[in-house]
DNA sequence: ACGATTAACGAACGGTCGTTCTATTATTGG
DNA sequence: CCAATAATAGAACGACCGTTCGTTAATCGT
């Protein structure tokens, strides 16, 4: 039906296998100490190449960054994202893109998120890598946006619904579910990430209770202006 | 013995002296580099000194790492926390303190904020850092669950507001505007945050009577207020 | 099966890292 | 003002960084 040009597995070659391992363990690496921790030694002895021989894999600590950072994008991509395309359109599919996302990277047995990690790391340092994550991320931010959209063309959020608005707090739950899971260690942090989707959601229901309230709102602002 | 754990702000001595400038450096730097970028030899050649002369201010690297965070600490402590203290305590006081959280950074010349810049960091690297990370989130966490807390106290929010998960939110909320600001050079973020302060606080407002009368009392509130 | 191509190695390079030592200069208290 | 002490400089260290290069080994198309 669609013949996009899928990276199809008929043949994998001696280079791309290796190349496939070196990013396993590159993305395992990064997404523990982070894309600037990533060295060229710890991860030839890890994978048992030669510094090398590695390195020719990529022609520069950049690039492998930037294919780990890829390698990460992929991953989420498959594990998170495409399993919540079968669900459909609508409240449930952004649900099930949250929950995917809440808890990816135990599926894939990473410590962290590579992705939160790279835009933490390279956010205010310009260059290749920084603009690959800009890249990566807006298009999650887009998929997110989307996903709101539709739960508003389905009538299931409010006409009024900022579906941006909805995809900004949407990463902050996330972003505070991933501290409090590994900077705390707390172990309620995915109820807590939850019960934050949940209020989230309700805020975005039609209703006419919360339409009042968004009028109360409206012109308590405009008076404070005054 | 070093007496150096005494803070005499009548005593500013040349080591003092130095030391501070020093930090003020390195605070910059980790802000856009982040800890584990801060370099020795880069801090001695931007402030002037040897690499051993400055070395000798914290004997080890992580020494520097956590001075440097305890420093970023302060800075935020008396830049976004202390002055909200002068705000009555309630909701107006949370919401001081999350408005000066916001606009930090830029009002003491950082790019990003070390803290948050530390947690992703460290968050799943042990050591000595770490465990100072994990110690001064803990406490900025406590300072916003108090500051709920006040507000439950004082009937501004519902009794059963859980105070841990406002915290959490919060701390979402500000994750996503740094993210908004630096990652995507988005200026329209601080006014996103703040909608979903509003959001937040919207939901957290005694709901004890039916809808109607939750409208009204939004305005009463807000009436008595200003 | 062979020749061409690709993958991987090993050694080496210049740099920079954090750190240690010794020596020299500033600062300070009595 | 002078000794005691603190602050800084300078050179050197071993380790590791990313990278280059020439060579060898493995893989692949035909």
């Amino acid at each position: 039906m669609k013949p996009r040009a899928i990276k199809t597995a008929v043949k994998p070659s001696k280079g791309e296998e290796t190349r496939a391992l070196i990013l396993k363990a590159a993305l395992q690496h990064a997404s523990v100490a982070g894309f600037e921790g990533l060295t060229i030694g710890t991860l030839a002895a890890e994978t048992g190449l030669s510094k090398s021989g590695l390195f020719a894999h990529f022609g520069s600590k950049e690039e492998l960054q930037i294919a780990t950072l890829d390698e990460g994008v992929r991953r989420f991509s498959e594990t998170a994202m495409m399993p919540a395309l079968s669900v459909p359109r609508g409240l449930k599919r952004l649900q099930a893109m949250c929950d995917n996302w809440l808890t990816w990277t135990t599926r894939t047995e990473l410590k962290g998120c590579p992705m939160m990690t790279a835009t933490q790391e390279f956010d205010n340092k310009p260059g290749p890598v920084r603009d690959a994550v800009v890249e990566h991320m807006r298009r999650l931010h887009q998929s997110l946006v989307k996903s709101v959209q539709m739960a508003i063309d389905s009538s299931e959020f409010d006409a009024a619904t900022d579906a941006d608005q909805v995809a900004f707090e949407l990463f902050g739950i996330i972003s505070s579910c991933y501290r409090s899971r590994n900077l705390f260690q707390d172990t309620d942090a995915d109820q807590r990430a939850r019960r934050a989707f949940e209020r989230l959601i309700q805020s975005c229901l039609p209703r006419a209770a919360n339409k009042a309230a968004k009028a109360d709102k409206i012109t308590k602002a405009a008076s404070h202006k005054r």
